[in-house]
DNA sequence: GTGCCTCGAGTTCC
DNA sequence: CTCGAGGCAC
């Protein structure tokens, strides 16, 4: 690219210039997209495309059609290749206390059933304040590299992962495939040096060493990755083709023996108190360590019960992070602001004068509610010694679990005079209307519904969010956009796929306005027309009704199966009861509440007008109940009674549910088998007395064992 | 009725 | 990530 200031440039050599630009801008996309090796740095990217827009806004006649400026979401940071974790990155539970720890242990006991006097092995390590990584080997050799992400699919930084030291490029010795999973991390005194380095050269600085290992992980240019010194601690694997060991103390040991770095300070504890006392050796230690880490985790240590114990959502129920009492930082609060959410919630939101902690720069912070702020809990107790929260007054934040700020205290000695209690809003901000609190409820909320143009908004930045209709091109940003529009609104979900139909009609056309171009209003277009196909589970977590998450819509597609199924049934039902209600009670996981909530949306005319007209638009994907291949219990209703002896009730639940059954409680004439262990009484009678089959409990691990 | 365990909703920062 | 609420087992 050319150094000549753009002011000085003649107007053929901006024309070629900016074709140049296009050319090289183009090719570093499709580089970063695909498998090729990124060939120019962010910096460099960066430096080219404001070139090219400041050609362009002295020469505006000369922008090009293939313009790089209208390549909406060709941002670095969306660069890398999208890599599926075959088995997935979970996240760990939290504990805080010594009460959080004992918990734990109680748990674990309880579901496996082992009692509390007999020893229980944990492993106990530090937790490094980095980011996670997932190595893939296959015969030995490293063949991919992937980040996190969301914990099913992260991004592929393959080639920045072989620059760093720590982490082998071959293996010998090694299952034929094995993932290796641990933390890139800095050195604080690498972060120092590394800073120092980079304000010499005039770059950016980073907060924090975390900050610096996940910048330099994540560069497009292996070789600035390779420049940053990075380090890795393996503590966990996922896909093996072969067992590592038999325990986690050992499969670590093993993955030392095959060339990875493991933390030194790994210990094997058998009691809460033991975990305890080395959560605070390592504590004491925390300072000295030339690496930060923000807490011990503990894991059991046999495999075997790992397995046994399995994940909730999306945690291991066999680990915990416990964590160290987060940084504390006082500050003044210089106004409330209320934020109006898709279900028409007001939230207060603190902002701050800007302070340090936790190594970021916080300037605001959540409130929660109109109690927290006047010191009150929600059963009305007080907290914070019942202080109020002020205007101007000094308050306390520290960042929760390391991520989210929040308002701890209170300095009433430094309370400016003449400050009032915070009073907060009777009506929304946002478009007026009365805000009322229901009856138990913690959270005021705008009674204005689909008037209310935050919740408008709100609701379709929800329509399209991840696990809803996630249409590339159509983010937050966009909707914000779109629904201020005149030419070209998008007000309603309907209106999304309304849009290109529209826009043909129009005069002025979006591939002329700011922001688009010719392409990216096409790529906007087969976005959205990607998306009209659509399951019907993804429909109903869509339309938002409160209460009704992804889990409860899941639950609902199941059952009605299809489209035309779940809309009669919600328009034929009514909370007074009747056959339609009752089948919606029925189904396993939806009580009152949801039901309520369901029924009254599809009962309010505008409400079903706009669900309608969005239905027309689209052709809804029916749902089958997950048909898990080759299992027995497949869709069938389960009741275990009596005492199990080889499992606990809640490991015989999760087991039985993973195979596709539906666990009940209590026996009846949809139950279709009853596991019996010593000891059942009535319910065996009464299944007896149905004709429902009955098994023991090693006639049902027969049953499964398969599986 | 009480006490888990999960899910849903709202939120921050880079 | 956290809090509160919903669902369900005991």
């Amino acid at each position: 690219m050319s150094d000549k200031p753009v002011d000085s440039l003649t107007k053929d050599e901006a024309r070629a210039e900016l074709g140049r630009l296009s050319d090289l801008l183009t090719k570093a996309n499709t580089a970063y997209h695909g498998e090729d090796a990124p060939f120019i740095s962010d910096a460099d990217y960066d430096a080219a495309k404001r070139r090219n827009a400041a050609i362009e806004t002295r020469f505006p006649d000369l922008k090009r059609d293939d313009s790089p400026t209208d390549q909406v979401g060709a941002a670095p940071s969306e660069a890398f290749s999208k890599v599926r974790h075959r088995v997935r990155m979970m996240s760990l539970a939290n504990a805080f206390s010594e009460e959080d720890i004992s918990d734990f242990d109680r748990q674990v006991r309880s579901f496996l059933g082992v009692a509390p006097d007999t020893p229980l092995a944990f492993t106990a390590e530090p937790k490094i304040d980095g980011l996670s990584l997932s190595l893939r080997y296959e015969k030995g050799k490293l063949i991919e590299a992937a980040t996190r992400g969301d914990g099913a699919e992260g991004e592929n930084v393959t080639a920045n992962a072989r620059t760093i030291d720590d982490i082998p490029v071959t293996l010998t010795g090694a299952p034929d495939v094995l993932e290796v999973r641990g933390e890139v991390y800095m050195s604080r005194a690498d972060f120092a040096t590394l800073n120092d380095r980079q304000q010499a050269r005039g770059g950016k600085t980073f907060a924090n060493p975390r900050n610096a290992a996940a910048g330099s992980l994540r560069q497009l240019d292996p070789r600035i990755t390779a420049d940053r010194p990075l380090k890795f601690f393996a503590y966990a694997w996922g896909e093996v083709s072969e067992p590592l060991a038999p325990t986690q103390s050992a499969a670590i040991e093993r993955l030392r023996d095959l060339g990875f770095q493991t933390n030194p300070l790994t210990r094997r504890v058998t009691t809460p108190d033991e975990m305890m006392a080395h959560y605070h050796a390592i504590e004491a230690q925390r300072a000295t360590l030339d690496y930060d880490i923000d807490g011990v985790v503990y894991k059991v240590d046999d495999l075997a019960l790992q397995q046994r114990l399995g994940f909730r959502s999306t945690t291991p129920r066999w680990a915990i992070a416990h964590k160290f009492p987060a940084e504390l930082a006082w500050t003044q609060l210089e106004a409330i602001d209320i934020q109006v959410g898709r279900t028409g919630a007001l939230s207060p939101v603190a902002r701050l004068a800007p302070v340090t902690v936790g190594g970021v720069v916080v300037s605001n912070a959540t409130l929660h509610n109109e109690d927290y702020i006047a010191g009150r809990d929600s059963k009305g107790g007080e907290i914070r010694g019942g202080k109020d929260i002020r205007i101007g007054d000094w308050v306390q934040v520290y960042r929760a679990g390391d991520v989210i700020p929040k308002v701890a205290d209170v300095d009433l000695a430094k309370r400016p005079e003449g400050t009032e209690p915070y009073a907060f809003p009777t009506h929304c901000p946002e478009c007026g209307s009365k805000a009322i609190r229901e009856e138990g409820d913690a959270v005021r909320r705008c009674t204005g519904g689909m008037i209310c143009p935050a919740q408008a908004v709100e609701k379709l930045k929800h329509f399209v969010s991840r696990g809803a209709f996630d249409i590339e091109g159509l983010g937050a940003r966009q909707i914000e956009m779109f629904y201020h529009d005149d030419q070209l609104p998008i007000r309603e979900p309907a209106d999304i796929f309304t849009l290109a139909t529209r826009d043909a009609e129009n005069l002025t056309k979006l591939r002329n306005r700011d922001g688009y171009g010719e392409k990216s209003a096409a790529n906007l277009f087969a976005g959205i027309e990607e998306r009209r196909q659509i399951p019907l589970n993804r429909v109903i977590f869509a339309l938002g009704i409160r209460h009704v998450g992804e889990s409860a819509a899941n639950l609902l597609a199941r059952h009605y199966g299809d489209w035309s199924s779940f809309e009669t049934a919600m328009t034929g039902a009514t909370p007074e009861g009747g056959s339609a209600w009752d089948e919606l009670l029925s189904i396993d996981g939806i009580g009152a509440v949801m039901a309520t909530s369901l029924v009254t949306t599809f009962q309010q005319e505008n409400e079903r007008a706009s669900i309608d007209r969005l239905a027309a638009q689209l052709d809804i994907q029916p749902v089958e109940a997950p048909r898990t291949e080759g299992s027995p219990v497949a869709g069938k209703t389960v009741v275990f009674t009596g005492t199990l002896e080889k499992m606990t009730r809640a490991e015989a639940k999760a087991r039985a549910e993973a195979l596709g059954a539906k666990v009940a409680g209590s026996v009846s004439a949809k139950t279709d088998l009853l596991v019996a262990g010593p000891g059942a009484g009535s319910k065996a009678k009464k299944a007896a007395d149905l004709g429902i089959e009955m098994v023991d409990e090693d006639g049902w691990l027969d049953l499964i064992k398969d599986l």
